[in-house]
DNA sequence: AACACAAACAACCGCCACTAG
DNA sequence: ACTAGTGGCGGTTGTTTGTGT
């Protein structure tokens, strides 16, 4: 006896394509005055002529009553992010937390917006990592390239207030303020990676370096600062950080767009919070990852330092390897350490401006406890 | 107004796990 | 223990809608 098909195809008039309103009416009356029950008969009973999976996908995807329609709100897309960090393309169990959405409503979500977000803040959506493939550092030092081949001695500084040369200054200001950003999460990485035997914290074995996920994790209101905690800078903006917005991805955003109205010292800070953080604050998902304080170990600055003198035999080169497996950004390293060099050679306004700003993040760094 | 392209969304498909016989 | 039936899940595709030229 041979398995019989999902549904009837055989027969020819099991019906496919989106689904008339007459049909959507039978399927509710059906399901309201008997259950759904068996979903096969459930077609056959009401007179629809469907699969019998097709009528259980329209039925939850759609026509279920509790679901919520409408715009994700930035609660819910949070929410979508931290689950995901953690369960990846789980989709169902992703949905089970947020009541009304389903599976399907989440993942087209996710595709459609959240990936593409997490892509252009330079984190991979699929393991929620900084991005440092070597395509996407490519990318970036390309653009550099094509600004500093214009031959536009103002496109190396942060003249974007001049109309004539903004966009190109913002294209440059954009992939400089990316590498950067870029570098100090290898920075970071290389830190955390050396802090110990990673092998025995319990967020490596979740995939979770905790820098990495607390960026998300801890902070219930406050993408800016998450974002700040994989290493990404932000201007003054006369001169107050731009981070104490409770908005999440319309302050990343707009944090971008307004990079041309950098304060007048041309100075940045780097917001960067505590690994141990607020994990108490988190509404989400206090008990899905555990919080993994970060005590001694390698301080920032060091890194820093270890940056500008990227031929140190020091932590890099030495004490990385035990960490590699979870630590692909090692493979990446020279890469962007090269580039950085490119750049502070680029020429002489670009290098004392980068090197006010490494000694900036030095001195910030310094002042961090992790 | 017409067309091309991109984004958003709904639905399908194939696989897997579970359960009853 | 084995197998057919079923539901559920995740990936993918197809369709619709919106936007720019």
């Amino acid at each position: 006896m041979g398995r019989s098909p999902c549904c009837d195809e055989s027969s020819g008039n099991v019906k496919k394509g989106p689904w008339t309103e007459e049909e959507d009416e039978k399927l509710i009356d059906y399901i309201k005055k008997h259950g759904h029950g068996s979903w096969r008969t459930l077609a056959k009973r009401a007179g629809l002529n469907r699969c019998g999976k097709s009528c259980r996908l329209r039925w939850a995807n759609y026509l279920r009553p509790d679901i919520k329609r409408g715009k994700f709100t930035q609660d819910e897309e949070r929410i979508i992010i931290n689950l995901h960090s953690v369960l990846g393309n789980k989709w169902s169990k992703i949905a089970t937390h947020l009541p009304g959405r389903t599976d399907n409503e989440i993942k087209n979500f996710w595709n459609t917006h959240i990936r593409k977000k997490l892509l252009q803040m330079g984190i991979d959506p699929e393991t929620h990592k900084p991005r440092t493939d070597f395509r996407h550092l490519m990318n970036l030092t390309q653009l550099l390239g094509i600004s500093s081949n214009m031959g536009n001695p103002m496109m190396n500084t942060w003249g974007a207030n001049n109309p004539n040369i903004g966009l190109q200054g913002d294209v440059t200001q954009l992939a400089k303020l990316q590498l950067l950003q870029n570098l100090l999460q290898i920075m970071n990485s290389n830190t955390f990676a050396n802090m110990g035997n990673n092998n025995n914290n319990p967020n490596y074995l979740l995939g979770n370096p905790s820098f990495n996920n607390n960026a998300y994790l801890n902070n219930g209101s406050n993408t800016l600062q998450a974002v700040a905690n994989h290493g990404a800078l932000f201007p003054h903006q006369h001169g107050t950080t731009t981070s104490t917005g409770s908005e999440s991805w319309g302050n990343i955003e707009g944090a971008v767009n307004n990079m041309q109205e950098i304060d007048c010292c041309n100075k940045f800070s780097i917001n960067v919070i505590s690994s141990e953080g607020n994990q108490e604050e988190n509404p989400v998902l206090p008990a899905l990852v555990a919080s993994s304080p970060v005590t001694g170990g390698t301080s920032c600055s060091s890194s820093l330092n270890q940056m500008e003198n990227k031929n140190s035999s020091s932590c890099c080169n030495t004490s990385a390897p035990t960490s590699t497996a979870h630590s692909p950004n090692y493979n990446y390293s020279n890469t962007i350490f090269d580039d950085l060099e490119m750049l502070l050679q680029d020429d002489e306004t670009s290098s004392s401006y980068w090197k006010d700003i490494l000694d900036l993040t030095s001195t910030s760094a310094s002042k961090i406890s992790w």
